[in-house]
DNA sequence: TAATTTGATATTGTTGACAATATTGAGCTT
DNA sequence: AAGCTCAATATTGTCAACAATATCAAATTA
């Protein structure tokens, strides 16, 4: 009941923006005109000037000194760098989880990945239900970490722009049912408190991910030809 | 030469600011009035605020809505999570830089452990050419994996943070025979190509710096009571 | 005296106008 | 026709005034 309203029009403009963006309604690539988004908004350009600002923090905009902003449009090989820090980042995370969970966080854990096994909506690759149930398996483990930095790092910075892309590759097969197989043995071990081993398998979940966005380029490659 | 002088004046008034604020000149907690800091710098309050917005975004600097920003002040668990981080991003990045490095590249950061080695400053822990020369080494890895948004999170987001600390910790006893020693090893790893023990050893170098910091706020606690 | 209310003050949030810079396109030159 | 010049236009950067919110201190009450 501590939710105090304190959002000013900046942060309101920042999450509607974002929303956008992610979404895709705003394209990758897009040109952006201050002043047009601050009337879409019903804002001054000083508040939309800021959402700016934090949202080319959190990399979803590219801004060049008197020239303006665009929608950041990652290439192949910035998507897979942007892969690689996932891979450091929630991989420690997990390992932190394992040591730092709370047995009531733990039984919270399981229940979620419960609710991901028997109901049919998740085994379905590409529904709505079964990317936000991966999303939230994913976020309860890195708030598992209790590290405030790398929950910010990883939950305001990085996966806003994965979610961006993983919008344009809902087509993509996901293995769901190898997912998982694979969430719950990471959490069989952060049930044992083994943080070595939910870290490696922490990885290899995400090297998996890696590979199938790798064989959608491979794929749009030939295509082209 | 491409040097364009495009710098705003926000930019202008984030690199003072911040390097105020990392120097130490500006302590850690310190509130922030943005009247006084607008005419301290001689700009108005809009690109003051932009700048802080920025500084805010790399964790130097902490805002509530309405009520005002201060300089960030870490609390001892808080460099500690701050260094689990790094630990995980330069090891990955160091383990990029095995793979991704030039010859030349290799050469060059070669050439700048020689340099350590042979400078007797270097060898005193406290001076700042050894902090300096310690900051280059680890810049010039970092930059050596050719992962941009690595080199972006390193060098632009998190090493702020870890130099402002660092300067608190001037008197430390830093062991730089050690720590060059793991230097020349990192750097033979990556001469071999050796991505994987390059990523081992910067990981263990690093939490050489967290185990000191660790002993600096024991010793803090001793001497309290 | 301690806690609360309330008004005065100071600070932050927002706005619209103005200045500086980039972009566009018509007219000119080759 | 291709490329350049330069003025017109549009966009971003900066500023100072105004509105909304928080902070502080004196007055009030229990």
């Amino acid at each position: 009941m501590e939710v105090v309203n304190n959002l000013t029009l900046a942060d309101k403009v920042l999450m509607k923006f974002q929303e956008d963006i992610v979404s895709g309604d705003v394209a990758p690539g897009t040109k952006i005109s201050e002043s047009a988004l601050a009337t879409k908004y019903g804002v001054s350009r000083g508040p939309l000037r800021e959402a700016i600002s934090r949202l080319e923090s959190r990399g979803l905009i590219e801004r060049a000194p008197n020239v303006g902003a665009r929608v950041v449009s990652l290439s192949h090989q910035e998507l897979i760098e942007l892969y690689q820090i996932r891979e450091s980042l929630e991989s420690l995370a997990c390992r932190l989880a394992a040591e730092n969970m709370s047995a009531d966080e733990v039984l919270e854990l399981k229940a979620l990945l419960l609710k991901h096994e028997q109901d049919e909506d998740f085994k379905d690759g590409t529904s709505y239900y079964k990317q936000q149930g991966d999303l939230d398996f994913h976020y309860c483990i890195i708030y598992g970490s209790k590290n405030k930095k790398l929950i910010h790092l990883l939950c305001e910075e990085l996966y806003h722009l994965i979610l961006m892309y993983r919008h344009q590759f809902s087509n993509l097969s996901s293995h769901p049912q190898q997912a998982l197989t694979h969430h719950q043995r990471i959490v069989e071990a952060i049930e044992d408190g083994d943080g070595e081993l939910a870290e490696i398998l922490m990885r290899r979940h995400i090297q998996q991910s890696r590979k199938v966005v790798e064989a959608y380029f491979a794929q749009l490659k030939t295509q082209d030809h």
